[in-house]
DNA sequence: TCAAATGTACGAATGTTTTCGTAAATGCAA
DNA sequence: TTGCATTTACGAAAACATTCGTACATTTGA
């Protein structure tokens, strides 16, 4: 799968993830909290999405329903992948570090992050 | 600094980072291993890159030399926060997490990421 | 010296993404 | 019923990014 979304899209997925199913209306609202583009436009990017097929959609009724076709995790994955090569030189590691060093994590966080290591660690 | 290098620029970007100073043909050249495109092309991605402010130029001689305006770490950093924004509900170690999952790190990255935990912890 | 090579400048073509206007169909409520 | 609101479809404009051709200046070396 190379279908790399664009911010737009990226916006909307968002919206599909967290909602499950959604009308157009449904995500031009949360869209709208944030920026303003017409109502059209968000119909549109949701009508090139399916094309592309990014999300699928039930058009039994005039309302149609849409739903996410590709995950968040792998989204997540591709991302990140991609940035990795690209900005960090191949070195996830490098990534991991940065992210730490200046997002000031609570010391929760941090331990999860450590236990979640060790037990990397422990299943190789 | 709300500027966002574009995808062509970023791939400049590498280029000036790793050597920290270059003619536009150093950069082209650099570039032309991976992919095509005519010098030229290359040479108004530069000049565009001058006026947006990412780059900076020696214009004393015939043959420009362009430096990076905007430090690697910085970019690093603007991507990875929005990338956690928009994609990873704000939650910075959920991205560490579906970094460490999928990328096979070698037991010495992993060591070395957990010795950067302790430090961090050490520290507050 | 002077032609070829190398360099910059820059407008314009091309490609991609985003935005919107308008038309047509359907549902809804007075 | 009838007219107003909501919805889809779709083409085209606008905005943004990339690519390239061409003109012109400077350097180089035969």
């Amino acid at each position: 799968m190379e279908i790399k979304p664009t911010e737009s899209e990226l916006e909307i997925l968002q919206v599909l993830w967290e909602k499950k199913a959604c009308t157009v209306r449904d995500v031009h609202e949360e869209l709208a909290q944030n920026k303003d583009a017409g109502y059209t436009t968000t119909l549109k990017l949701m009508q090139i999405m399916l094309e592309k097929g990014l999300v699928e959609r039930d058009a039994t009724n005039r309302t149609h329903i849409y739903k996410p076709l590709i995950s968040i995790e792998h989204t997540r994955q591709n991302m990140l992948n991609k940035m990795i090569d690209t900005v960090f030189n191949g070195s996830a590691s490098q990534l991991v570090m940065q992210v730490l060093s200046n997002k000031t994590s609570s010391k929760e966080e941090l331990d999860m992050i450590k236990n979640y290591l060790e037990k990397l660690e422990n299943n190789t």
